[in-house]
RNA sequence: GCUCCCAUCGUCUAGCGGCCUAGGACUCCGCCCUUUCACGGCGGCAACACGGGUUCGAAUCCCGUUGGGAGUACCA
């Protein structure tokens, strides 16, 4: 690898996901502040693929990596993003520098084993004593390299979030940098790596801390200057707790395959322990970026909250042009809508691929744009059109089906007949409102109330679309077919 | 245990010694609009963890307490 001399002010900031299999949206976070942070100060945003076991058996895992960044609007073609580099392709360094340290008096060979150390110290916390320092040990297979911590003094780490942390050196054990077998551990590979692509700033998160002096003596001994750090708080859940792939739905895929917009989520992660200040919070990524800083960033651990994210996709949503609106829906209708959920079993797109209407659809959309917050809400306001009959839902049926549902039903579905048929009314949204709303007169019903149990018979459900144009829509057969329908129900 | 980090409404935050009887956003609750539900409009509830200092003056600075969190592997 080589990579161009560094300019007069640019920085270069990296992005190493961990290896968790999935793309966490702390993950995300991390990869937008250092993206904001590049952005700002005319830097690059170096995208560097750790080399693990599931970065190696998993290529696909790191092809949703580079999906998931693309959709946030991070990707190749953008001139700041570099990358991305393989860990791997630099194992050749990663022993050599071992091998340095070695050579220096840095580092010593250890055959000490876990067993060993803790029968030696009596405890299982507090790490490895040191007890091959200076036995001088050549390499053999089974022999772990260590790095010589100081004895004595402290290590500074320059935080731009957190201020100066010091670590004693006296609390910092020889920790391990190459494994019996040779290979290099995560603290070292990612010391020369970031060496070799001359990074000076490392944004990762909090987890990420107590690395920081370890690695800084790294840089230290092995002739360089340290970057400068800064460590996002950690993202919790409702418990306060670091969120986990177990417990919490923390994968951005599957936010944005619930339909959330990739702007919503950027612009909501973005905010996640930062505040761009004037009391506004929905801004596009640009404006974000110009008023980003770093040193800004909250230091204290931050909850994703889902209520606010759907707010602001919401008011995404809301923004979008209708036909871009409608576009958007269709795409989520072939694609993600129609993965199944893990947990009920059930496809979120409910209707047989004959049967959805297109056009039908298209009458609908502008409707449909303020009453979605993501596109995962989209079928149950829509399904009525496309299913053979109206869902059963059995809560909805009980609580518009009251006195004097079934007569007024049978009035309404008389009325209707009329309409639409030749010589006769329209069938048009103003003309089956008014027939309702003379009907629920009669007896002494509101608009309101008297539209529930045509509401239900036709579209299966006590909220939904505007009624009246939806009927429309469905077609004045389909319309009546369900009054009908409706009215066999009562007779059980 | 040890090391480090953190602490303003339920949540995300503004605040960087006086502008704070603490501002905004989400949530929640009213009211208006209204064909349901939304959208939109208006209004409301709600916080400086605690105790000491420093100072004329502290949410803001210092110390301590309490409470959270992270790390502590021949994982990353």
């Amino acid at each position: 690898m080589s990579f161009p001399a560094a300019g007069s002010s640019g920085i270069r900031v990296r992005f190493a996901p961990s290896p968790t299999g999935m793309f966490h949206v702390g993950g995300a976070r991390s990869a937008l502040f250092n993206w904001a942070l590049a952005k700002r100060q005319g830097g690059i945003f170096v995208l560097r693929i750790e080399d693990t076991d599931a970065a190696r058996n998993k290529p696909e895992w790191t092809q949703g990596i580079l999906d998931a960044l693309a959709a946030l609007g991070m990707h190749g073609d953008d001139p700041t993003f570099e990358g991305p580099y393989y860990q791997s392709d630099n194992a050749g360094q990663h022993g050599e520098a071992g091998l340095k340290l070695l050579a220096a008096g840095k580092a010593y060979y250890c055959d000490c084993t876990r067993d060993d150390v803790v029968a030696r110290t009596g405890s299982q916390h507090l790490g490895y004593d040191g007890h091959c320092r200076d036995r001088g040990l050549d390499y053999q297979p089974g022999r772990a390299l260590r790095f010589r911590t100081p004895d004595e003094g402290e290590t500074a780490v320059v935080d731009l979030i957190r201020g100066n942390p010091t670590f004693p050196n006296s609390a910092m054990e020889d920790f391990v940098i190459a494994r019996g077998d040779g290979s290099p551990v995560f603290l070292i590979a990612n010391v020369v790596d970031d060496m070799d692509e001359r990074i000076t700033h490392v944004i990762r998160g909090e987890e990420h801390l107590p690395n920081a002096p370890k690695q800084q003596l790294l840089w230290e001994a092995l002739g360089a200057t340290p970057p400068t750090w800064a460590h996002l708080p950690v993202i919790v859940n409702e418990k306060r707790q670091k969120l986990s792939k177990r417990r919490d739905k923390v994968a951005l895929e599957d936010y944005l395959a619930d339909g959330i917009l990739p702007d919503a989520m950027v612009n909501y992660l973005m905010l996640l322990g930062w505040a761009p200040g004037n009391d506004e919070e929905i801004l596009p990524f640009d404006e974000l970026v110009s008023r980003f800083d770093i040193a800004d960033v909250n230091s204290a651990s931050a909850f994703f909250d889902i209520k606010k994210l759907m707010s602001f996709n919401g008011e995404y949503i809301r923004a979008l042009p209708v036909d871009v609106f409608e576009a958007d829906v269709l795409a989520w209708l072939a694609g993600p809508g129609r993965v199944e959920d893990e947990e009920t079993g059930l496809a979120p797109v409910p209707w047989a691929d004959a049967d959805f209407d297109a056009a039908a659809f298209h009458e609908v959309a502008p409707l449909l744009q303020t009453r979605v917050a993501a596109f995962k809400e989209v079928p149950a306001n829509i399904d009525f059109l496309f299913l053979d009959q109206p869902v059963d839902d059995q809560a909805s049926w009980v609580k518009a089906m009251k006195e004097p549902a079934a007569e007024l039903l049978a009035d309404v579905r008389q009325a209707f007949a009329v309409v639409g048929a030749e010589g006769q009314q329209e069938w048009d949204a103003d003309t089956l409102k008014q027939i309702v709303l003379e009907v629920g007169e009669r007896y002494g019903l509101k608009l309101g109330k008297s539209q529930a149990p045509v509401r239900v018979a036709t579209t299966g459900r006590t909220i939904g679309l505007p009624l009246f144009e939806s009927l429309v829509v469905l077609g004045r057969d389909k319309t009546l077919a369900r009054i009908d329908r409706a009215l066999t129900k009562f007779d059980i």
